[in-house]
DNA sequence: CCTTGAACCTGCGGGC
DNA sequence: TGCCCGCAGGTTCAAG
C-alpha cells in the first residue's frame, strides 16, 4: 500500500486530530508483524502525549513527551487509521494505540509485513532502520547531482537503482515506474549510462510525480486510506502503473509490463529509451 | 562494495 | 462451485 505519498498522506491527516492526545496504554492481539512487537512498547510509552507526527522515508514517526518516538512501518499491507471509541476489533487489527478520549489507532496489517518499536527520539537516526537511509525526494538537497553522484561505479537498471533506499527513500514500485515516464528513461537503462541532463530531468520527475501524489491523496489500489479511512484519487493520474495493454496516455503505444528483481515494471516502448 | 534472488505473510481475481 | 496459480504498494539477508 503505502510509498512515500501515502505515509506522507497519512501523517498530515492524523496529526490535527491527534496532537496533544494521551496515550493511555497499548494493546497487542498478535506480536508477529515483520519484527516482533517488543513487550516492553506498552511501558516505555504509557501515559505519554503525543507532540508531533513526523515522517521518514516511509516511517510514520510520532513524537512523545519525554523524548520518546514510536516507529511505524505499514509495509505492503498495513492501515493505521483513528478510529471512534469501542469500535470493534477487525480481523488483522494487530495492535493499538488507546487514546485518552478513549479513540485509538488502529494497526490493521493483513500481511503482517509491517513494524512498531519505540525509540529515544534524539537517537533516532543512529538506529539500524534510519542509518543507511538516503536522501528525501522533496527536500532541499535531493537533485540530478546527488543521482548522478550515487551512480558512480554502478551498474544496476536504473528501476531497480530508484528503489533503493540507501540512494533515496520512499520511491517505490509505483512512483519508481511513473517517474521513468515522465523522464522518458527506460526502466532496463544502466545507471552507468545516463547523461547528467536525464538525472536532472529524472530528480525533477520524482518529485513532481509524488508532490502530485500527495495533493490527489496518495494512490488506492486496494487498500490505502489516511487516517480517517479515507481513499487516495492518484490511481485515476498513473500514466503506466498497472496499464498493461492500455495505451500510453502521451504517444499512444501500449504500455508493457516486464519484471525486474520479481518486482512488475511498466513503461511505454515509444517514449521511454 | 555491488547485484540478484529468496524469504517473510495473507488475500484476491482469473482460468479451468 | 472450488481449486490452483500468479499477483500485490516493502524490506532484509544470503550468496555469487
Amino acid at each position: 500500500m503505502p510509498e512515500l505519498p501515502e505515509v506522507e498522506v497519512l501523517r498530515s491527516s492524523l496529526e490535527p486530530v491527534v496532537v496533544g492526545e494521551r496515550i493511555e496504554r497499548v494493546r497487542t492481539w498478535n506480536r508477529s508483524l515483520r519484527e516482533p512487537v517488543s513487550r516492553g512498547l506498552g511501558r516505555r510509552v504509557a501515559g505519554r502525549r503525543i507532540e508531533r507526527l513526523r515522517r521518514r522515508a516511509k516511517y510514520l514517526l510520532i513524537d512523545l513527551d519525554g523524548g520518546v518516538t514510536v516507529v511505524v512501518h505499514l509495509g505492503m499491507s498495513g492501515r493505521f487509521t483513528l478510529v471512534p471509541s469501542r469500535a470493534p476489533r477487525q480481523l488483522h487489527e494487530h495492535l493499538a494505540l488507546f487514546l485518552e478520549s478513549g479513540r485509538r489507532l488502529r494497526l490493521r496489517d493483513p500481511r503482517r509485513f509491517g513494524l512498531v518499536f519505540a525509540r529515544a527520539t534524539d537517537r533516532l537516526d543512529a538506529d539500524r532502520h534510519f542509518r543507511h537511509l538516503g536522501v528525501e525526494p522533496l527536500g532541499a538537497d535531493f537533485d540530478g547531482a546527488c543521482l548522478a553522484r550515487a551512480a558512480r561505479g554502478r551498474t544496476a537498471p536504473i528501476k531497480s537503482f530508484l528503489l533503493d533506499g540507501r540512494v533515496v527513500v520512499g520511491v517505490g514500485n509505483i512512483y519508481a515506474s511513473e517517474a521513468l515516464f515522465r523522464a522518458g528513461i527506460h526502466p532496463r537503462r544502466s545507471v552507468g549510462r545516463v547523461s547528467r541532463s536525464r538525472w536532472d530531468r529524472l530528480a525533477e520527475s520524482v518529485r513532481a510525480v509524488l508532490a502530485s501524489a500527495i495533493e490527489q491523496g496518495g494512490t488506492t489500489l486496494n487498500d490505502f486510506t489516511d487516517g480517517a479511512g479515507e481513499p487516495g484519487y492518484f490511481q485515476v493520474s498513473l500514466s503506466v502503473y498497472g496499464r498493461e495493454g492500455e495505451g500510453c496516455p502521451r504517444c499512444g503505444a501500449t504500455v508493457r509490463r516486464i519484471v525486474q528483481s520479481q518486482r512488475s515494471t511498466f513503461y511505454c516502448p515509444g517514449c521511454q529509451r
